[in-house]
DNA sequence: ATGAAAGCGCTAACAC
DNA sequence: GTGTTAGCGCTTTCAT
């Protein structure tokens, strides 16, 4: 039995410092008059309770403040209506874009969202899956990442979905991912198409499951045309910001003498250092190279050339991956059997892919 | 007593399927054949412990993977090391490396943070701040959105900062923010110095402090000119992207027939969607329009021509505000006397606003 | 339809 | 230096 009731069954706002403990179902059920079990029913709208105590109930919440206790709720019932996303890089573009949809998504279900930033560093992230575990999550979502997985620090079984992220040394496993293949075919073709022939790749890490497909796509669709770009590939310096990083990697390329008249990056920031790059030396874009960038972010339409770019379904990735989140957590899909689903992507093409002729705005030559 | 115990002192990694219950703190006392309140003390470091047994009981909890059960904790603590961060916009570049900095100076000082995207919406602003209290976070810090302010939903006083919002209806509260009224006047100084006479001020709602601070410094700067362009006002559409809403009234601003030669934007997008606009009218940036934007974010060094603009110190306000958090989540100081910290800002000028003739690379006429 | 009581995993006051 | 025990707020049998 609790010792602690409040006498008068007030709430008692503590003159002078505002340290009042907050009230619990103990305190409803005793303004109330009924018991602690009743309270709890009410609360959670499970057994039967007749119309007028669930009212009464109702109406001491209200009045004493009461506000479930979250840590106790999961402490009992082992679960917490809460998920972990983590995610390399809380700040890129792209990801956070990602994250605030499933952000949005899980808020819609009533689930809280933890998100994690994992600074794409390994032992941050190893932290934060050791925590989330501590915390109960019901669930956890991996966005992009590497694909080593510290599957081993999870204590129990978590459900668990993948985007843009194959983890290795798990047998079986739920991801959700953008067609990145289809997506570098079809940047590959639109600048072949316009005649490029001397095509730049420019993409961080290859060892990136999403960078390396979206290669083998490119490179598929130039091996059609008897094409071979294999000199040109850039793989730029991943610690510097996306389009300055690109812009170094652009000069150097550019520099070396090499003819470039088309460029392929692997997202919309890395297309615009190149295309600094190739500004900063006097090539024009699109007359003089074409460009096509991935993602389709805000900036692509924004800048000046606007930029032809690979758009990536996000809704609809954030749509199928907490679906498949929920469906794990809520035993409606067993967790052993795994799948993969696979988006497709769309060009979305604008300026500076575009033929001379057709640009609008040439006022040069 | 607890019934089960189990009976070999293994954690038995139940063969099939794996639902095994976590091992808590019995399962380590067991194995290392001391009481539960021994690991407890080993495991927070508190209370006398011979070395022998310290060793014995961090052996138990390796060999078990015990990892300790934070809702327990927290709800016998009533703390959890734990903060929330409410943002409008998560997808937001400049928002989001505040987080991300945030997150990571709270990581480093041991709290785990709870991301909260209230797309800008009053309501799921209320439901967040209510979810923290729920959850018995430490602290909350609230970065931008409105003035009025959710305080009532809150059941305990916990350390609240906010950045870059002034709260109303609070006698007193923590903020930091950036000296936005200095980086208005110091972008309007920028651009009349150049030989600006009719600038554009873009932004949105300026009923938003800190756009009202940049308001009004760029009018004081004028001021003190003599100008006078408060027919110059742009504000913008919040419910597009800022790029794009920009562009909208920006070209609405010139194709009514105002005569512009200097555009000061409350942030770097929307600088770049004015540029858009003057571009797409055959308007030359610098030269016939000088542009400064605001936030001096990856966008501004990136795009050509490269863009001035005021830049924040997003790593010192982050810092600031979680000292703050930190401090008064453990009490170092109280919580009922207030502070604003105000961070200085600096002007990064690039291309957008050089006179003609320092403007390299310029080709035309 | 409602109440009593056990127990989730943990910390801390109190014993020895 | 270590063990015993109460209780944080909640859900959930098991009674009635």
């Amino acid at each position: 039995m609790r010792k602690d009731l409040l006498s008068d069954g007030l709430t008692m706002p503590s003159q002078g410092d505002n340290n009042r403990k907050r009230p619990s179902i103990y305190e409803v059920a005793e303004r109330s008059g009924v018991s602690i079990s009743t309270v709890s029913r009410v609360i959670n709208n499970n057994g039967r309770i007749s119309g007028a105590t669930r009212k009464r109930v109702k109406e001491a919440i209200k009045e004493v403040g009461y506000i479930t206790n979250t840590a106790a709720k999961s402490l009992r019932m082992s679960k917490s209506k809460t998920v972990g996303v983590i995610v390399p890089d809380i700040s890129d573009g792209w990801l956070s874009a990602v994250v605030s949809a499933l952000e949005g998504f899980l808020f819609e279900k009533g689930y809280s969202t933890f998100i994690c930033n994992s600074a794409r560093d390994e032992s941050k992230e190893e932290t934060y899956f050791s925590t989330l575990d501590a915390k109960y999550v019901d669930g956890i979502i991996c966005v992009a990442g590497l694909s080593s997985f510290p599957i081993d620090v999870l204590t129990r079984d978590v459900a668990l979905v993948c985007i843009d992220r194959r983890p290795e040394g798990l047998k079986t496993y739920y991801s959700v991912e953008s067609d990145h293949f289809e997506g570098g075919y079809l940047a590959a073709t639109e600048l072949a198409d316009a005649g490029c022939r001397h095509i730049a790749f420019i993409s961080r890490s290859r060892k990136l499951s999403t960078n390396l497909l979206r290669y083998e796509g490119f490179r598929q669709a130039l091996l059609e045309r008897d094409m071979n770009c294999d000199n040109l590939l850039v793989e730029i310096d991943d610690r510097m910001p996306s389009a300055e990083a690109s812009q170094a990697g652009m000069g150097k390329l550019l520099d070396s003498g090499c003819q470039v008249d088309g460029v392929f990056a692997t997202n919309d920031w890395r297309a615009l250092g190149a295309i600094s790059a190739l500004v900063d030396r006097g090539l024009r874009v699109p007359q003089d190279v074409r460009v096509v960038g991935f993602d389709d972010s805000a900036i692509a339409s924004a800048m000046r050339p606007s930029l032809t770019s690979i758009r990536q379904d996000i809704e609809g990735i954030a749509r199928e991956a907490t679906d498949l989140l929920i469906a794990l957590m809520e035993r409606a899909i067993l967790s052993g059997s795994g799948k993969r689903i696979v988006l497709p992507v769309k060009l979305i093409r604008r300026e500076s892919s575009m033929s001379v002729t057709s640009a609008p705005r040439a006022n040069d030559i």
